[in-house]
RNA sequence: GGCCCCGUGGCGGAAUUGGUAGACGCAACGGACUUAAAAUCCGUAGUUCCGAAAGGAACGUGCCCGUUCGAGUCGGGCCGGGGCCA
C-alpha cells in the first residue's frame, strides 16, 4: 500500500473544493446560522505560526459545525493599513500600497494551503477605497450622531520624525524609531466619543457569559468605574475649585490641594507667574502614558495660595500644581492625603507636608498608630477627624457627602475610560472626511464625494505626514461655500478599521456600510478567536462600535461577539552560540540531548521556550512545515496535546509524530477491501469495536463543540487504538468504525480525511458530509469499575454491573485479599459505597 | 501594592468537578520483522523500599495546616511563575 502523500492530495482537494465551491456561504439558508470568525490578519508579508494556531482553530469550529448542519460564515480579511507598510516604504522605496497587495497575494496563497473552509468571496482589505469609503460614511454618521467631536488633546510628539506616537511608541520616554525624547504637544485632534457607553459597556460584561473571565475583568478594570464626591474648595484668591475624590471620608487627613498642570486655574496663574509657567512646561515633557506619569517622580510648585477646609473656616491648605494630577481623571483637582494615598504620600515627604493617619486599622493601636513608606488604604475606623471618629470607612464616606451636599457637594461616579483619540498624523490610513475651511470651519466631507481616497503615491522623502505636505491632495473647495479649504490630513487610528469589519463581511460588497438584512441575519458573530493581547482595545472598541452604528441606524445588535476564545502563543527553544548569539533551530543538530551547530559542530546553549520572534530568531516557517508535511500535520499539531488557550511548544519530534498519525490514519482508512460496501448497516451487531465507536462519537463531539481541541485530539488517538486492537471485528462493525473515524477527524485534518473516505468508497466532499450520531444505547457501559478502599486507601477494585446493590458490593469489596490483610484485627465501624465509584471501609 | 490565573512523571498534559492520580501523546527501554537501517507492529514504564521471583509495602499532584469516610479538586497561610491595574 502506498504511503499517503500529503503535497499531492492537498493541493488536489483544494483545487477539488474551490471549484465545486463547497465553502462559499448562501446569503440564506434554512438551516440554523453561525457566524466564526478569527481575527483577520496584518498583511506583514508572510503568515507566521501564530496565525496557523489561530487559524486552523478557527477552521475546526467552522467544519464541525457546518457537518452538524449549520449555515456557516467563516471570511477572510486583511487589516491593511499601518505603519509596517510606511516603513517598508521608507526603506525600500515601494509604494506601501503596492507593498501591502503583494503581501496580501503571498499570505492568501498561504492560507488556502493550510486548507481553510473560507468563503474567499467576501474577502476585502481594509485599505480598498470600497471598505474605507463605507468607514468615511459611519464617520460622518457618527458625527451627525455627536459622537464625533473636536478638540485639543496631548500627544507624545517626536521632535526628529516630527510626528505623533501612540503611548506604546514610546519607551523611556524616547521615541521608538528617532530615539529622541518625546515631548508633549497640545494638537487639535478628533474623538470618539466611547465615554458615552461607559456604564453600558461595564454593565454589558455581565452579559458575556461565553468570553473569559479574565478578558470581562480586564475590561472592566479599564473602564474603571468609581464613586466618589465632587465638593468645591473656597480659594485665598477669591476663586472656586472643584475637586473630585473617592475619599471623602480622609478629608480630615488632608494637608495640601493640587491641581494639573493642564487645569485653566494653572494657566492662568501661568500667565502671572514665568516660574509656574516653566514648571507647567517642564512637566509636558513627560510623555502621557499614565503608567509613564506614575512612574515619575512627584513634583509640585506652590502657588502660595491656600485653600479653606469645608469643614473649618480657619483651616487652610497648601495649594499645589502637581505633575501626577491628570487633568483627564476627575476634575484636574484633588486634596492630598498622604496617610491614605500612595501618591500623595512621596509628594508630602517630598515637601515636607504633614502626615496624620485618619483611618486606623481595626487591629491596630490608634495613639501610636503612623505611616511609613507606605500609605494605608485598608479598611478601618476613623480617628483624628471630629464627627467622624470611629465610623467605618463607608460611614464616613455616607456621612461627609451629606454634610457637604447643603455647600453645593455632589455624589458622582467617574470612570477611568478615556474618549478615544482617532487621528493620526499617518499618510496609509484612512482618511478622515473632513475639510477645513478659513470661512466655515470645519465642514464634513459631502456624502456623494465619498470616498476621500488616498493620493496615488505618497511621497516619503518629506519630514512629518506626507499628506500634509502633497499640495494637490490637501487643498480642495469646501463643501460649504466652495471657497478655497482644505482636508484634514490627518487619518483614522487603524483600530477603527478593525472595529467593524466582522458586519462588512455579512455583505462584502453591499452599496452601503451595512446591509441590514444580512447584517441582522449573521450578527453577532458566535465563536470570534483571536490573540489576548487584544482583549482591551480592539474588543471595547468593536463593542462601542456596535453601539454607535445602531445608534446611527445600522444594526440592531447589542454586542458583536457572543463567544470570545483567546488563544495561547506558540513558543520554541532558544538557541545560542558561545558568542552569545542567537541561533535558529534550522542551525541546530542535536545528538545524545545536546545541541551543536550544524556547520561547524560547535556546542549550542539550549535557552528556555519563548514566543517566537525575529529577534531570537526561535522561529520555524509554516510553509517548510506544509512543504515537508503538508497542512493537515501542521494543524493537527497545533491542536493536539496542549489546551488552546496556553502557549503551546513547538517541537520538531511533535512535528514528526504528528506526520506520523497521519500515516497510521492513512494505512487504517485505506484497507477497504473485504470490507461490506458504504451504507452496510452496523446496527445489530453486537461488538466491543462498536461501543468504542459511538463512544468516540460521542466524546469528541462534546470536546469540539467547548473548543477543548487537545482533548478532542486524545479521543481520536484512543479511538485509533481500540480500531487497531480489533483486527477482526466483523466488516460492518468495522466499516462503521472507519467511516466514524473519517468524519471526526474531518474538521482537523480535512485532505488526508477526503482521501480516506475516497478510499472508503465515497464520493466526495466529506467536508459536506454530516457529522456522525451516537447511538445512545451503545453509550451504556457495560461493568463498572468500582475501587475498593480500607480508610481512605485503595486496596483493590471489584467489577459489577452498573447499579449493582449496595448489599452485594460490600460482600465482595470485603472477599478481596488485600482487603482481608488490611483489616486483619481491626472491625469495620462503617462502610461508605457510592453506586458505580468506591467502596470505603472505615475501620 | 491591589486584583486575577497557574504550579501534577524526564516532557506536553488527562482526571467524569470531592470518589481508582498520571488517560492520550512525546521522549526512553525491551522484543518482533529486516542482511542492516528506516518505517511498522507488540510490550514495559510515578518514586523508593522488601523479595530470586510471583508479589508486597510505603510515599506521591510546589510547601505547611485544616475540613472530610475520602482532597490534585474545598478553606486558611506561605513559596514560586504569569497576567491586568496601579
Amino acid at each position: 500500500m502506498a504511503r499517503y502523500n500529503a503535497k499531492q492530495s492537498e493541493s488536489r482537494w483544494q483545487v477539488a473544493w474551490d471549484e465545486a465551491q463547497v465553502f462559499a456561504t448562501p446569503a440564506h439558508s434554512a438551516k440554523p446560522k453561525y457566524y466564526v470568525l478569527e481575527m483577520f490578519p496584518y498583511p506583514s508579508g508572510r503568515i507566521h505560526i501564530g496565525h496557523v494556531r489561530n487559524y486552523t482553530m478557527g477552521d475546526v469550529l467552522a467544519r464541525f459545525r457546518r457537518a452538524q448542519g449549520y449555515s456557516v460564515l467563516h471570511p477572510m480579511g486583511w487589516d491593511a493599513f499601518g505603519l509596517p507598510a510606511e516603513n517598508a516604504a521608507r526603506e525600500k522605496g515601494v509604494s506601501p500600497r503596492d507593498w501591502t497587495y503583494a503581501n496580501i497575494a503571498t499570505m492568501r496563497d498561504q492560507l488556502k494551503q493550510m486548507g481553510l473552509s473560507i468563503d474567499w468571496t467576501r474577502e476585502f482589505a481594509t485599505c480598498d477605497a470600497g471598505y474605507y469609503r463605507h468607514q468615511q460614511k459611519l464617520f460622518l454618521d457618527f458625527y451627525r450622531e455627536g459622537l464625533v467631536y473636536r478638540s485639543e488633546a496631548d500627544v507624545n510628539w517626536d521632535p526628529v520624525d516630527q510626528t505623533v506616537l501612540a503611548n506604546e511608541q514610546v519607551t523611556d520616554g524616547l521615541g521608538w524609531r528617532s530615539g529622541a525624547p518625546v515631548e508633549r504637544k497640545k494638537l487639535s485632534q478628533w474623538f470618539l466619543k466611547i465615554t458615552a457607553y461607559s456604564q453600558d459597556l461595564l454593565a454589558a460584561l455581565d452579559g458575556l457569559d461565553r468570553w473569559p473571565e479574565k478578558v470581562r475583568l480586564m475590561q472592566k478594570n479599564w473602564i474603571g468605574r468609581s464613586e466618589g464626591l465632587r465638593f468645591t474648595f473656597t480659594l485665598s484668591n477669591g476663586e472656586k475649585l472643584d475637586i473630585f475624590t473617592t475619599r471623602p471620608d480622609t478629608l480630615f487627613g488632608a494637608s495640601f490641594a493640587a491641581l494639573s498642570p493642564d487645569h485653566p486655574l494653572t494657566e492662568e496663574l501661568a500667565k502671572k507667574d514665568p516660574k509656574l509657567a516653566a514648571f507647567v512646561a517642564e512637566c509636558r515633557r513627560v510623555g502621557t502614558a499614565e503608567a509613564e506619569i506614575e512612574k515619575a517622580e512627584k513634583l509640585g510648585y506652590d502657588t502660595a495660595i491656600t485653600a479653606t477646609h469645608p469643614f473649618d473656616p480657619d483651616w487652610t491648605l497648601p495649594v499645589y500644581v502637581a505633575n501626577f494630577v491628570l487633568m483627564g481623571y476627575g476634575t484636574g483637582a484633588i486634596f492630598g492625603c498622604p496617610a491614605h494615598d500612595q501618591r500623595d504620600l512621596e509628594f508630602a515627604r517630598k515637601y515636607k507636608l504633614p502626615v496624620l493617619p485618619v483611618v486606623i486599622p481595626d487591629d491596630a493601636d490608634p495613639t501610636s498608630f503612623t505611616i511609613g513608606d507606605e500609605a494605608y488604604v485598608g479598611p478601618g475606623r476613623l480617628a483624628n477627624s471630629r464627627f467622624l471618629d470611629g465610623l467605618e470607612v463607608e460611614a464616613a464616606k455616607d456621612e461627609v457627602a451629606k454634610r457637604l451636599e447643603s455647600q453645593g457637594a455632589a455624589r458622582t461616579v467617574q470612570y477611568r475610560l478615556r474618549d478615544w483619540l482617532v487621528s493620526r498624523q499617518r499618510p496609509w490610513g484612512c482618511p478622515i472626511p473632513m475639510v477645513h475651511c478659513a470661512h466655515c470651519g470645519v465642514v464634513p466631507v459631502k456624502e456623494s464625494d465619498l470616498p476621500v481616497k488616498l493620493p496615488e503615491t505618497i511621497a516619503f522623502n518629506v519630514k512629518g505626514n506626507p499628506l500634509e505636505a502633497d499640495p494637490a491632495w490637501k487643498h480642495t473647495q469646501c463643501p460649504n461655500c466652495g471657497g478655497e479649504a482644505v482636508r484634514d490630513t490627518d487619518t483614522l487610528d487603524t483600530f477603527v478599521d478593525s472595529s467593524w469589519y466582522f458586519v462588512r463581511f455579512t455583505d462584502s460588497h453591499a452599496g452601503v456600510p451595512v446591509n441590514r438584512d444580512a447584517a441582522d441575519y449573521w450578527l453577532p458573530v458566535d465563536q470570534y478567536i483571536g490573540g489576548i493581547e487584544h482583549a482591551i482595545l480592539h474588543l471595547l472598541y468593536a463593542r462601542f462600535f456596535v453601539r454607535a452604528m445602531k445608534k446611527a441606524g445600522y444594526l440592531k445588535l447589542d454586542e458583536p461577539f457572543a463567544g470570545l476564545f483567546t488563544q495561547g502563543m506558540v513558543c520554541h527553544e532558544t538557541y545560542k552560540d558561545a558568542e552569545g548569539n542567537w541561533l535558529a533551530p534550522d542551525q541546530i543538530e542535536k545528538r545524545d540531548g545536546s545541541a551543536f551547530l550544524k556547520q561547524t559542530g560547535a556546542p549550542v546553549t539550549v535557552g528556555p521556550s519563548e514566543k517566537m520572534s525575529k529577534s531570537k530568531k526561535n522561529v520555524v516557517a509554516p510553509e517548510t512545515i506544509i512543504d515537508i508535511f503538508g497542512a493537515d500535520t501542521i494543524r493537527w499539531f497545533m491542536l493536539s496535546d496542549t489546551p488552546p488557550e496556553r502557549d503551546i511548544e513547538w517541537t520538531d519530534e511533535g512535528a514528526d509524530s504528528c506526520w506520523k498519525f497521519v500515516q497510521r490514519i492513512w494505512r487504517v482508512t485505506s484497507e477497504a477491501e473485504g470490507l461490506p460496501p458504504p451504507g452496510t448497516p452496523a446496527a445489530g451487531e453486537v461488538h466491543e469495536l462498536r461501543r468504542a465507536t459511538h463512544r468516540a462519537i460521542a466524546a469528541v463531539t462534546e470536546e469540539l463543540a467547548g473548543l477543548r481541541f487537545n482533548r478532542a485530539v486524545a479521543q481520536i488517538y484512543a479511538f485509533v487504538n481500540a480500531i487497531t486492537a480489533t483486527p477482526d471485528a466483523p466488516g460492518a462493525v468495522r466499516r462503521e468504525a472507519l467511516e466514524a473515524l473519517v468524519l471526526l477527524i474531518s474538521p482537523m485534518m480535512p485532505h488526508l480525511s477526503e482521501s480516506a473516505w475516497e478510499a472508503l468508497g465515497h464520493q466526495p466532499f466529506v467536508a459536506a458530509a454530516p457529522w456522525p450520531q451516537a447511538d445512545p444505547s451503545l453509550l451504556a457501559v457495560q461493568t463498572v469499575t468500582i475501587a475498593v478502599q480500607v480508610n481512605g486507601k485503595l486496596r483493590g477494585t471489584i467489577e459489577a454491573a452498573p447499579g449493582a446493590d449496595e448489599e452485594s458490593l460490600k460482600n465482595a469489596a470485603f472477599a478481596l485479599d488485600p482487603v482481608k490483610r488490611a483489616m486483619e484485627g481491626k472491625s469495620p465501624r462503617k462502610v461508605i459505597v457510592v453506586p458505580n465509584r468506591i467502596v470505603n471501609i472505615v475501620a
